[in-house]
DNA sequence: GAAAGTATCGTTACCGCTAACGGAAAATGC
DNA sequence: GCATTTTCCGTTAGCGGTAACGATACTTTC
């Protein structure tokens, strides 16, 4: 059995509540009592259970995320981030995935919430907001990670998606590039955002947006490969062949090249592309992917910043955090000549270091 | 404030702990009261504090993972099949990173103990078993993850690392190659396994194993690349070039194949490759790369089951599952005309469905 | 030197739930 | 018909902590 306060009141002759105190670093115990009751903890190692004193005060010291799936690089690396801020402040977490199933997400949610979290972080995969009923009146604060709800007034921290659309197009029509097409992603904020800031770009320098040259998609996270080279397929068979192509996704933009390698067209010479995530293999692909870089570590920072401060003085008033996003250039939307001169393209890839 | 069982006890002028019984299933109930309290908690959405009845019971109903790296696909895929399995039996994960740091790790062990998860899952980084203690006399049934102690009797699932090393080396030299060497991962069991694995085939096939040509490295996981590029570089020096490389895992390999493209020579012509791990990018690399797939899902899905097994009734005796590897063929070590026949690279990578 | 403050430690009650046992009414045995 | 078992529900006593308030002894104040 594991030591208990109890034990060390008794070894020390004093009572339960005074080595509570001198645990907890309250004033009304003298610096000698806490001294030896210190030292009594050391030896025999004891650690409070956490357990008891969640139920006694209310604070668990646990945060609980909720993710639509682990295996997503994005997701993978904010939970590490995030929890590499949590650790620091001792708190853990409680980590749950929805696999992009609204029913899950919702049974994940009472779940989590049932094991008395202090707060709650949920990248939600529901496709309207009345999934949240729920949450909302309970007291448990809550942040919204990647995918926002616009009419719910909460806590929020994500990438700007907006500015990503924009930077994405703005480099491809920077290169020369005309006929921008866009392979989209889910009717989540995070797709339709990047989506305007594509068409923002495009209407701003004058240039009509095609109805053909946006392919549409619902699942594009697990499948990406697949969605891409469809979508790409789809683009090459329209009349007018697209000279670039700014994809939701990585995953999208590797199916995307591998459909036009296939027919014989040069990238990025014939056809441009930018995806977007800035995966890990970014760089050693067949054609090195020009991409989006979400700055996931800073998110996954500032969600736990965010959820400190939460945890420790319930601010009332909604936060939204919206991270700017990089361009890291490739070859896949670059002149052959420019790819040359880069000699050591990993160090473009900005790492976070937590 | 959450419905508690006193709430339900009030309305339907029952005792507190016939609602209990009620709801955990208990025989001494009779089926008219468990309905009536099943419709009154149906109503209400009651659900259980687990603190509480963790508190209470002994049982939380969560169990703790600690990994090295969340990031690293393979320990992303691992708790992603375990979380399935566990949720599919209403348990919850807490995770824990380490880092790679063995100091860190103790420390979250700790943490996690404190928490009273029901077992505790370790992908462990201890170089010695010296920082088990702990947990060991902690009556928390434990498992340990990927990396083994031989020493430890201690529950294990991870991949047979033997067999992979000398799945990996029969391939090549299947090929016709005959000068294959290794850069080696560290001095886990897993790294020293697939060492044996490859050291073992040669010798079978009355190879001799140059010196030279195992490359050791520390600190393979988060700096794969740079790691397999200096290691390859090494290689490329020696007097006598080697025509097959079985890189530690798949980033070492697509360091190694950066570092062989620069000089020049053809892959897998000259040099073939094989990495371990089967990223899912693999089939989009600038050279396919063939790799040994630890069948991850399968693995959590087994961590998973073990897990519930030992919860429920305390097995005494360890159990060791290792998992078969498979390997996945691509261009980086198949002969071009052979490569032409394969169409759907894509569909070769065995997802895991959880 | 009594009132008032201050430092230090303890008592009581409870957080929400469960284990273990207790007890009364109904069903059963012979 | 009475003892015995079964069925059903409740009481008591915690799990290991914390909050809020008391209760001492020791200083300080004027």
């Amino acid at each position: 059995m594991a030591v208990r306060l109890k034990d060390i009141a008794r070894d020390l002759g004093v009572s339960l509540i005074t080595v509570s105190k001198a645990l907890r670093g309250r004033d009304d115990i003298s610096e000698e009592t806490r001294q030896r009751v210190l030292k009594r903890v050391a030896e025999l190692d004891y650690r409070p259970n956490m357990l008891a004193r969640g139920l006694a005060s209310g604070k668990t010291y646990i945060v609980g995320l909720i993710v639509p799936d682990l295996l997503h690089p994005f997701f993978a690396e904010f939970a590490k981030a995030l929890n590499g801020v949590l650790r620091h402040n001792n708190y853990g977490l409680i980590l749950a995935s929805s696999e992009e199933d609204p029913k899950i997400e919702q049974q994940e949610i009472r779940t989590v919430l049932a094991r008395g979290v202090d707060a709650l972080l949920i990248a939600s995969c529901q496709p309207t907001l009345q999934g949240f009923y729920g949450v909302e009146d309970q007291r448990t604060p809550f942040i919204l990670i990647d995918r926002d709800f616009p009419h719910l007034r909460a806590h929020f921290v994500g990438t700007d998606d907006y500015a990503a659309g924009r930077i994405a197009t703005e480099h491809l029509l920077s290169t020369g590039k005309r006929k921008v097409a866009h392979i989209a992603g889910p009717d989540f904020t995070s797709g339709a955002d990047r989506r305007r800031g594509y068409a923002d770009s495009l209407r701003e320098h004058g240039l009509t947006i095609r109805e053909s040259s946006v392919i549409a998609n619902s699942r594009v996270e697990e499948l990406g490969e697949q969605v891409g080279y469809e979508g790409m397929r789809q683009l090459l068979r329209a009349k007018s062949r697209p000279d670039a192509v700014f994809c939701y996704n990585d995953l999208t933009a590797i199916g995307a090249i591998q459909a036009t390698l296939e027919t014989g067209l040069s990238i990025p010479g014939d056809i441009a592309f930018v995806g977007c995530g800035n995966v890990r293999y970014s760089d050693y692909l067949r054609v090195p992917l020009s991409s989006i870089d979400q700055q996931t570590g800073v998110l996954g920072h500032h969600a736990g910043k965010l959820t400190l401060e939460l945890v420790e003085n319930r601010t009332a008033s909604p936060r939204q955090i919206r991270v700017k996003p990089t361009l890291v250039v490739r070859a896949s939307s670059m002149s052959p000549e420019k790819a040359r001169k880069v000699e050591k393209p990993s160090k473009k890839r900005p790492r976070p270091q937590s």
